[in-house]
DNA sequence: TGACGATAGGTGTTCAAACACCTACATTGC
DNA sequence: GCAATGTAGGTGTTTGAACACCTATCGTCA
C-alpha cells in the first residue's frame, strides 16, 4: 500500500509539474521527520535549534565557535543566534567568552552538562532514524542521499 | 563539483549511519527549498501557511472546508489554524460562515481577492520549482518522488 | 428526554522567530 | 595616525507559533 502525497493531502488537481510534485514531496517528508525529532528533543527540554548548536559545538571540542560560524553551519536558518545562545547559556549548556585576539568575536563552547545532554540523545535519535528510514535498503538510501545532494547544487 | 552535506555544514565526524545521513540531507534540502519559496511569498505579503491554505481552498472551490480538515491537509503542522484564518479573513482572503446543519462547524471559503492572489503566484512558484529542480532529469525526479513516498510509509 | 462523551472551534498566555537597527572593534588606505 | 569601510555581536519591537484550557453543539443511549 503506497500513500502518495496526492492522497495524503487529498489534493484534487494533479501536480502541474514533476518538479512541483518533487518539491512538495520533499517538504512534506522533511516535515514529518522533523516533527518526530522535535518531539523527542522536547522531552529533554531542547528545541531543534538548541540541539543543532550542541552537536556543532560538540564536534568543535574545546576550540569554541563564534556566532556567525555557528549560524552558517546550522541545518536550518536561524537569524537570532544571539538570543538562542543566551537561552542556552542560561540553561548551563554553553559558555561564551570574548576572544582576546579579536575582541569583536565571542566564542561559544559546550559545557560538560551540555555535552552530557547531547550524548544522552545519541541513542534515541539514532533509534528514531532507524524507525523513520530503516525500511529502505542501503542502496535506496544512497540513491536518496545522492539525489538530495544533486538538488542542493542549484538551490 | 558536488557539495556533500558534510562539506556543506563542515561537520568533522562522519555520519553514524546511512539513515542519519539521509535524514539530515532531507531536512537540509527541504529547508533550502522552503527558504526560497517563503521569500517569494513574502513579496506578496503571504506566509507559507497562508499560501498553503489558499491553495487548498482554491482546490475546494465553492464548497468550503472546515478548520480541522484544513489543518489535516496542510503540508506542514499548524496548530493554531483559528488565528491563521483570523488574519486571512481580516486581509480579505477568506470568509468564514457557520454551517447551518451542524452549527459546530465553520466553513472557510476563498474570496475572489484570495483567488486572484494565489493565481498570480502560480507562475512565479512554478518558475522557482524549475530553477530549484529543473536540473534533474524526469527519471531522477520520479525516483526521488518514489523514494520520498516510500519514506513516508513509516513515519 | 436528558445526561454523557465526543467533536468543532475559540481564547489566554507564554515564548521564540524575524526584522531592522545599533554599538564596538578591526582593517585598509590615504 | 586617522578616517572610512567592513565585520562581529547585541538590542528593541512586532508578530506568529505553541500549548493548555474553555465553550458550544451534536450524537447516542440509558
Amino acid at each position: 500500500m503506497t500513500t502518495s502525497l496526492r492522497d495524503d493531502i487529498q489534493q484534487r488537481a494533479a501536480f502541474t509539474s514533476l518538479e512541483q510534485e518533487a518539491s512538495l514531496n520533499l517538504i512534506r517528508t522533511a516535515t514529518q521527520l522533523t516533527d518526530s525529532i522535535d518531539l523527542l528533543l522536547k522531552q529533554k527540554g531542547l528545541g531543534p535549534g538548541q540541539y543543532n548548536v550542541l552537536r556543532i559545538l560538540r564536534g568543535a571540542e574545546a576550540d569554541g565557535i563564534c556566532r556567525n560560524d555557528l549560524r552558517d553551519r546550522m541545518l536550518t536558518r536561524m537569524p537570532d543566534m544571539t538570543r538562542l545562545l543566551d537561552r542556552m547559556e542560561e540553561a548551563g549548556l554553553v559558555v561564551r567568552t570574548r576572544d582576546v585576539d579579536d575582541r569583536r568575536m565571542v566564542l561559544a563552547r559546550i559545557t560538560p552538562a551540555g555535552r552530557k545532554l547531547v550524548d544522552e540523545l545519541d541513542g534515541p535519535t539514532e533509534e528514531l532514524h532507524q524507525r523513520q528510514l530503516g525500511h529502505l535498503t542501503d542502496e535506496q538510501l544512497r540513491t536518496l542521499i545522492d539525489l538530495l545532494t544533486l538538488v542542493r547544487q542549484r538551490v
